[in-house]
DNA sequence: CCATGGAAAAGGTATGACAAATATAAGTTT
DNA sequence: AAACTTATATTTGTCATACCTTTTCCATGG
């Protein structure tokens, strides 16, 4: 006979804590700039230690789901995210992956067609004026030929997000951020020539053009064309992206000895 | 004359060193379930106490970028996502948006409609038979008489993730796992009748035809139908959790008195 | 040879104190 | 009286230290 034994908690108090407090926000018991009790508080009500109240806050902190704030009338706060501040959570998630060799050069490029050709078509149709300027201000800074590199592709980023912003879609704009944003890191090795930049910023003019015409399918064949032409760049840069993986050194935290210097920290690795 | 003052640092140190960890791992100069020196030895190197420490790898854990585990041996790893883990945390940020009712049922159905007909294109070119028989087997589920709601629900979702895993490309899942996951908790709430659930079935089941004929526009076309006549339950949905945020009580953390009888936590808010 | 038990190592939790920020109230000066 | 300054209280941020719990590994004894 096998005896019914007290479930033993297995995870720490820390997580139940936060994935309490979580499940009180998702349910929407926690209303969204509402104020929970110090920490002091919550310790008491929950029966730990401050500290372990405190690490539950932090970890819902990561998730942009809580704000914190000094002094009197300050504390806690439900801070429901913004499209932004979730956008860059799935952008640090994606980078990992593809940092890691995750995806391949095919279903990248296969992906960024596909989608963004999509948004071209939902671009054409719903666009402003006001999409339109920044899709050609961003042009405009591609063709200064005395940007950085990093400046560039940053630049190209925030041309392929004004073209998902002109869809007009919440839900698209979000999952596509995804997407794009997660190339940055990539891209920004990739030594681009001039001539590959100025063929880019051609590419960008014509869409442009056609999503200005309302013209959804010339857009997108453009689009299609234009993603056909950076596979190549692609290839070279996740290929130099893998072999700094591979060498990974065995003690990358060792402190650099210095410190006085620096004001308190920012370094520490070295 | 206004005097350069020494940069204060605004952001807390736990934010600097999980930043700092961050860093490294973002950049592979700490590979894959590398372990990191314990949270004594990164106190001395970040020149911080082991709360702090404890805190920004609270941070980091939450993110899943690493994995504790006690006794010697022990330590922290870098804990790199899977593609599971990172849509999880995709889909936790998501719900909250919509939740909040950050789209509207418009945008949220043309980005279902637009995206999932795509997936039909692309899994129609693609699936294997293991991905047909995925598909069935849901159908099969879903037309069981005896299913309760959420069974119901969650199955669709399964259905539908599992067209888009026949597409075979990787970024493409990642996107879409977001829009699909996040509406579990809504539609979850609906009760869906017994015609509606038929439908929904043989919807399914002429989408799974469709592909498994390597007919990508017939399964788009009938997916796009299918989710035209989601619309109005999802506006239902919508309406019903809307109202629920709007009337948020005021103490939602109020310890349940209890506590004796549960192990330790579970309690805390009532 | 296997099992048992006990150290040792590492993360987990608790306590208590102090530091820093900041809103509010009180007090002082103009 | 108004405006500025100062005190003060509140709340998060940080630190130091101790102890508990889990897990590994080795030694010891059967």
């Amino acid at each position: 006979m096998t005896i019914e034994y007290d479930r033993i908690v297995r995870t720490s108090l820390s997580r139940q804590v936060a994935e309490s407090i979580r499940a009180a926000i998702l349910d929407g018991r926690l209303g969204v700039d509402q104020r929970l009790p110090d920490e002091i508080e919550l310790a008491r009500r929950f029966k730990v230690s401050r500290p372990t109240v405190r690490e539950a806050l932090k970890r819902l902190a990561a998730q942009n789901l809580i704000r914190s704030q000094r002094g009197p009338s300050g504390g806690t706060f439900v801070d429901l995210p913004s499209l932004e501040s979730v956008s860059r959570t799935i952008e640090g998630a994606t980078t990992l992956l593809i940092g890691m060799g995750a995806f391949s050069v095919e279903e990248i490029v296969l992906s960024r067609m596909e989608t963004e050709t999509l948004a071209c078509r939902l671009a054409a149709a719903n666009r402003t004026q006001r999409d339109l300027d920044a899709m050609e201000a961003e042009i405009a800074v591609e063709r200064e030929a005395t940007l950085s590199d990093e400046g560039f592709c940053a630049s190209d980023v925030r041309f392929h997000r004004a073209v998902v912003d002109a869809t007009a879609n919440g839900p698209l704009k979000l999952m596509m951020y995804t997407v794009i944003e997660s190339f940055i890191p990539i891209t920004n090795m990739i030594i681009v020539e001039d001539r590959e930049r100025r063929r880019a910023a051609e590419s960008h003019a014509r869409i442009t053009q056609a999503i200005a015409a309302r013209d959804g399918e010339g857009a997108a064949a453009l689009m299609r064309r234009h993603l056909e032409g950076m596979r190549g760049i692609l290839e070279q840069a996740l290929a130099q992206r893998a072999a700094r993986f591979a060498s990974t050194t065995e003690d990358a935290l060792t402190a650099s000895g210095a410190g006085a210097s620096t004001p308190r920290l920012l370094d520490g690795l070295g």
